[in-house]
DNA sequence: GTAAGATAGTTTAGACTTGAACTACTAATA
DNA sequence: TATTAGTAGTTCAAGTCTAAACTATCTTAC
């Protein structure tokens, strides 16, 4: 890390910590077979039953193709069933199946604890302090996007 | 954002911001017909010239696999080189092409300026506090990860 | 020197992701 | 009501990524 630019510095580092942790859900989800992306649809669903796709790929930034292909592996593994809209003939209701819900709530509070233990390094002032800060750059990119 | 879990929210927050980063980077990236990937080989390889394959991999955080075929694209598009390593026929020195060093030349001040314009929104000192909290977690996974 | 084990690179199957083109249906408006 | 515009979902091509199996080459220890 050769740069002083203390925000590329930081962004090298959100990076890093991005990747592992996200190594670590994924081997925490492997074992059950499922893989983050399937993992944050069944978390997502059992939050909100009932969503399209297209609302479902709003809700996890992502386009509604990969949420199409997404549904295609988690219907043929019975985690998720798309139900007929009477409403809307071109929309689906998404809902978990039994298996998909017993499977969410097995894998999401160890998955919450994992998460939070990762933290943990970090005294409780200072994680609040990160939530801050964090939670105003996260705010101010938003506009940002427009 | 039901969740009362600073960690848990500061790592939702994480995550938005890296989509949202990502996502400009490659729209700027875009244009140059570069993807985010291909750009970090270029960057990688300017700053640090004749390393194998699997060298990048490791700077990367990625596998060997990934860097074989990033590599065969990025051969293709004539921005980098696989020099035969005399001393060893397994191995290959890679090394950016004039095209190749030329891009990166261009697109990396831009890029940087990008990068840090997005952390701006943030005052200087709340960027340096967030720094050494990201580069305190980092360093704290890094044990972890073991 | 040679056999065993390690390492560099390749390949493959499978999953993920995007953007763009496409189909089917709904909504809005003239 | 008939045309037009918009929306939900699908499909496809291209790139990314991993883990695992494979080839070729080194290295090490007998």
């Amino acid at each position: 890390m050769t740069t002083r630019n203390p925000a590329i510095l930081a962004w090298l580092h959100m990076l890093r910590i991005h990747q592992q942790v996200q190594k670590t859900e994924t081997a925490h989800l492997a074992p059950f077979n499922l893989t983050l992306p399937q993992f944050d649809v069944l978390a997502q669903l059992y939050s909100e039953e009932g969503i399209t796709q297209q609302t479902l790929a709003d809700r996890l930034y992502v386009t509604k193709g990969n949420v199409c292909g997404l549904m295609d592996r988690m219907v043929e593994q019975e985690l998720v069933e798309r139900r007929a809209d009477p409403q809307d003939r071109r929309a689906y209701m998404l809902h978990l199946t039994t298996k998909g819900k017993r499977l969410i709530e097995t894998v999401l509070p160890l998955h919450t604890q994992l998460l939070a233990a990762q933290f943990d390094s970090l005294a409780s002032d200072k994680q609040k302090h990160l939530l801050d800060l964090l939670s105003e750059l996260d705010r101010a990119l938003e506009g940002h996007a427009a």
